[in-house]
DNA sequence: AGAATTGATTCTATACTCGCATAAGTGGCG
DNA sequence: CGCCACTTATGCGAGTATAGAATCAATTCT
């Protein structure tokens, strides 16, 4: 059983613009090729729809019964084709990305304005969230894309690189170590320090790189979140070693900024996708801008 | 642009199971064709539909979002096209037919209880009118087929003799003539015959018959319907010529019914259905069935 | 490591659909 | 009554597409 769209499709623009030539003419076809389809629809189905001589073309009872429920048919198909089509063609749709919150305030305004200018009309559903649950999202299908730190090399993730950044120094300008240039590690009071939780991957991270130069560090304080750590240095709680990107530049004017060496510790922020998966034209359209977007910074 | 139902089928099939090669049993084709109808569906679109290894068979986001439209469409297709298989192998469905009174009353019920037996499930949807009215709804399209008296050969109706019945004198026991085995039209007293509108085609036809004999009737009293005619027969109001099937045989004890000769006059009942249209299989199986009926009995 | 499963590919034969040219049917008009 | 204008149907040839058989390739389970 084969069933025939063209025929279909035949047989409701004939009935509606009432002539074979006519019906040609629209559907950019010969009237042979549609005599024949209709001629093979009808001999399919067992039934005459089109009553048809030299001079009119007019329904039968069954074409009547059926022209109805063949034009919703045909209506379905070819808006649900041509909306396929709108997608692939043009990138249209939405999707999901995960990001951590660090990258949604600082990188992520300008992808989205320049994806908005490409893609009018898409819109970007953001989940704004750890880096673990980040990494989840991707993981489980909740979001197409996510922007978050690197993970073991999942076997499902595939990552790539967006930018690399420096942890800093940041205290407030009364701070006696806010005049230096750089600071090294052992410059640091652990007792004044601002700590991420434990639990954070931001964390996680930084004690394994420092871990491996011998370095330990444990604050007074530990907060959950980096713009909670940067509020309380502000407010003159203590100090705090944060990704540079914590904090936009000249946003807030009482506080210092200073570089860290020996060493320099940098985390790396990358675009995480699902191995294996086909990425929705949208998703794959801002994954190449937000790629693009990395390589000419 | 040639929009591709097969490969949407094989698509949601795919989904639905969640392998090529079960969805190929399932719709009786090779596993060959169905990765190439799904190729063929994706490059005509641009996009992955499903993510597939030798292992999984996933939908891919924009896939799972079309899915659902998919399901709707080839449902909608297959239960529109099985039931025209259905109408046209079986001949189910239902139809209208017009028919005047006197025969929706005497043949009409057998031909009715015929075809229930072998369609069961088929409705006749039934105008009763008069001779006039029933050829006017088959002209119209109002009811596929008609059953009444002939029409002066409508160049766009085709008519096929059902029966042919002879004019009958109708009288009561008690009345002079009821003795006798056949009345001649010279025997009739004009003042007591009750006449049937000169509107109606029954009249028409009788009162051209008997012209052509040089024979002219006006009855005292004008009844539109025959039943009613009958009644004041009964009544006792006084005598009619009717159509023989008028009065079933045997159903009112009282009256007398006797055949009019020199000339017999005969009425033709026909069945009449509109020149170059094609019947709905129900219809179509109906005027065979009453055909059939005619030409045995 | 090998067997089993499953989707993809290659090759070939068949079937299909189309378009051209033309026939055939139908109503209108002189 | 027959010709003309118009519309659908058909014969035929060609190009394309589609299906199936056999085989390959990738992956998982034992």
């Amino acid at each position: 059983m084969k069933i025939d769209f063209d025929g279909i499709q035949a047989f409701v623009v004939i009935a509606e613009l009432g002539g074979f030539s006519k019906a040609a003419e629209h559907l950019h076809v010969t009237q042979t090729a549609l005599t024949r389809r209709l001629q093979k629809l009808e001999a399919y189905l067992g039934l005459r729809l089109l009553d048809r001589t030299t001079r009119y073309v007019e329904l039968t009872v069954v074409g009547r019964e059926f022209l109805p429920q063949a034009q919703t048919i045909v209506g379905d198909v070819t808006r649900a084709v041509s909306r396929l089509k709108d997608v692939s063609s043009r990138s249209r749709g939405n999707f999901t990305l995960a990001c951590i919150p660090t990258m949604a305030s600082q990188m992520l305004p300008k992808a989205m304005r320049r994806y908005a200018e490409t893609h009018p009309g898409n819109r970007i559903r953001i989940i704004d969230a750890s880096g673990f649950e980040v990494r989840d999202a991707v993981l489980h299908g909740q979001a197409e894309l996510g922007i978050g730190l690197p993970t073991e090399s999942h076997v499902e993730l595939e990552e790539a690189l967006l930018l690399e950044e420096p942890y800093m120094f940041f205290c407030r300008e009364e701070h006696p170590l806010s005049r230096k240039k750089q600071i090294v590690w052992s410059d640091l009071h652990e007792a004044e320090l601002i700590g991420i939780s434990t639990m954070s991957a931001n964390r996680i991270f930084l004690d394994y790189q420092l871990a491996k130069r011998g370095i330990k560090l444990s604050g007074t304080y530990e907060v959950r979140h980096l713009s909670t750590a940067i509020g309380l240095v502000a407010a003159g709680v203590g100090v705090a070693i944060l990704p540079n990107s914590t904090l936009e530049e000249g946003a807030r004017p009482g506080l210092c900024r200073i570089p860290l060496t020996s060493p320099t510790i940098k985390r790396k922020i990358v675009i995480l996708r699902k191995r294996n998966s086909t990425l929705s034209p949208a998703a794959s359209a801002f994954f190449d801008l937000v790629l693009d977007q990395a390589g000419s910074s």
